[in-house]
RNA sequence: GGCGGCGUAGCCAAGCGGCCUAAGGCGACGGUUUGCAAAACCGUUAUUCGCCGGUUCGAAUCCGGCCGCCGCCUCCA
């Protein structure tokens, strides 16, 4: 059985099937350029990264396109508001794109530090306000779309599907309508697709209803179809964008092109923070920097990026994940005892004696990589596949405690490492720098001095100064390790 | 008010009708190892899955009720 993958549209798991045989389209709503990446941008792209990796990994040729939102998105959803990458430029003192261009660097930043696959495509919606006011043509040509003062907006009443996605339907969204309604709108559910601009307005095009910008939902619609076609394989999001963002994509995309938007809908759960929703009233709203300098009351230190990703991996990307120090802690530990087996294996392949791979061995690695492909298939179960990578683990923990396995044995390890570790989940990497010279050269040499003073003081059976010197540094944070071959030290 | 989700060991988290006397990780404890540690390995840590009923030969898994928590519907990934 093939990859299956639960599709929010039909509520059902299904049997993944492109378009296209071996060749995948996917979208991805991205972020809003007007602040810096927080866990809930981490726990929504490293989902999609891992749907990205995993259909390579199978073997199919993946376009992946994320859009970055530098127009359009306001700071309420009623089509009112302020432009929310206008409101910061504002706040900043900086021009809109200026702001918009620094926050989408500091967002690849942070997703190169999680390892997350760069899109293959990053779309601007800037850059596509022609193809949108040519939607907005298209579908004022069809009749579902009407103009009001400088203003377009979608008819849904014309559209009646809408609400298939997200399982509402309009007269009791109507009924139940808190928000306060624009006059312009015939009906309280319409949605914008071109906004005309107050003088004022930082963003503002020419368009045939006078100077203006477009509707948040509008910029997905056309740059999906512009790179991806007007019908795609896989369009993924945050559960909090289906609706009514989806919903509009849908209704936006199906009506100007008159067939299916998206084949698959996958949607990611949100992240908590100590158990609350995260936000920045409550005090417990983490950017990415942040966390991975610990510098956040509610963090008692800093976690590697690939902790937090492990954190991630470790429930299912349908579940809501509560991001808490002790949440980070446990994946930090878990995610060291990855890496320090995987050093150690990759330095085995490059000593141990060559020879046979242990035949036991191979048919344990064969059916760890069936069981991961099971659960990967899964509807993408990360908890299994990472529980998968910790029996990995101790596999090779055992083989390096057998003095008689052969290079070719850990090399076979390291390997099954690479693939799934690395390649699908990520949190294994190809190389790792020397661990002492992370942070700087002079730290390394004082550290090594005093570790051969202490091995000089157990040579002469001097316990109490070695045990000394080892307390001492325990107390400024470095962990000795006296191992076979040496004496290695690391940070606590 | 409308819609949806969740409640599994000290903590995180899979499992969603029989291989479950319930994965994996963190933590804790015991053992091997070590001069002593650390790391690693071995073992122990839920006869039970919020509570109460029901369906079934059989339920953590399905149904009903109750309690508790969370999310979306309003900017958010």
């Amino acid at each position: 059985m093939g990859l299956q993958l639960y599709n929010s549209l039909t509520r059902r798991q299904e049997e993944f099937e492109p378009l296209e045989k071996d060749s995948v389209g996917i979208y991805v709503c991205g972020p809003t350029v007007y602040g810096h990446a927080h866990l809930g941008h981490a726990k929504s792209y490293v989902s999609f990264d891992i749907l990205v990796r995993y259909l390579r990994y199978l073997g199919y040729r993946v376009t992946y396109v994320q859009n970055i939102t530098d127009v359009g998105h306001l700071t309420d959803d009623a089509d009112e508001g302020e432009d929310k990458i206008g409101e910061a430029a504002k706040r900043e003192k900086k021009h809109p794109m200026a702001l918009a261009e620094s926050y989408t660097r500091s967002y690849f930043e942070d997703m190169d530090k999680l390892n997350c696959v760069r899109p293959d495509i990053s779309p601007r919606a800037s850059g596509h306000i022609t193809e949108q006011i040519e939607l907005v043509k298209t579908l004022l040509a069809k009749s579902y779309a009407y103009e009001v003062n400088g203003s377009v907006y979608f008819d849904v009443s014309k559209f009646k599907e809408y609400g298939k996605l997200s399982g509402r339907n309009i007269e009791e969204m109507v009924a139940g309508s808190r928000v306060e309604v624009s006059p312009d709108k015939r009906n309280p559910v319409d949605f914008a697709l071109w906004k005309k601009a107050e003088p004022n307005h930082i963003m503002q095009w020419p368009s045939p209803w006078g100077m203006g910008y477009p509707g948040w939902h509008l910029e997905c619609s056309v740059m999906s179809m512009k790179y991806l076609g007007a019908t795609i394989d896989i369009h993924g999001g945050g559960l909090e964008n289906q609706f009514p963002h989806h919903e509009c994509e849908i209704a936006q995309s199906e009506a100007a092109n008159g067939v299916p938007f998206v084949r698959y809908w996958l949607h990611n759960n949100m992240v908590t923070v100590d158990g609350q929703k995260m936000g920045k009233s409550l005090n417990n709203f983490i950017t990415l920097k942040q966390a991975f300098a610990g510098q956040h009351e509610r963090l008692t230190k800093r976690y590697d990026p690939l902790a937090v990703r492990q954190l991630i991996l470790n429930s299912h990307y349908r579940s809501p994940i509560d991001f808490s120090d002790a949440a980070l802690f446990a994946a930090q530990s878990g995610y060291n005892k990855i890496t320090e087996a995987v050093q150690a294996v990759r330095k085995k392949a490059a000593t141990a004696p060559q020879g046979q791979i242990d035949g036991n061995v191979a048919e344990q690695l064969k059916q760890l990589k069936d069981r991961f492909e099971a659960a990967m298939n899964d509807d993408l179960n990360t908890s299994i596949a990472l529980s998968v990578v910790f029996e990995l683990v101790r596999l090779a923990n055992n083989a390096l405690q057998d003095g008689s396995a052969a290079a070719q044995t850990f090399g076979a390890i390291d390997d099954l490492f690479g693939r799934l570790g690395g390649e699908v989940l990520g949190i294994v990497k190809d190389e790792y720098p020397q661990l002492a010279a992370v942070d700087d050269e002079l730290t390394d040499m004082l550290v090594t001095i005093l570790i051969e003073q202490r091995s000089e003081a157990r040579k002469s059976k001097d316990f109490a100064r070695a045990d000394a010197l080892r307390t001492r540094l325990d107390e400024a944070g470095v962990v000795l390790e006296d191992k076979p071959d040496g004496t290695t030290w690391r940070k606590k």
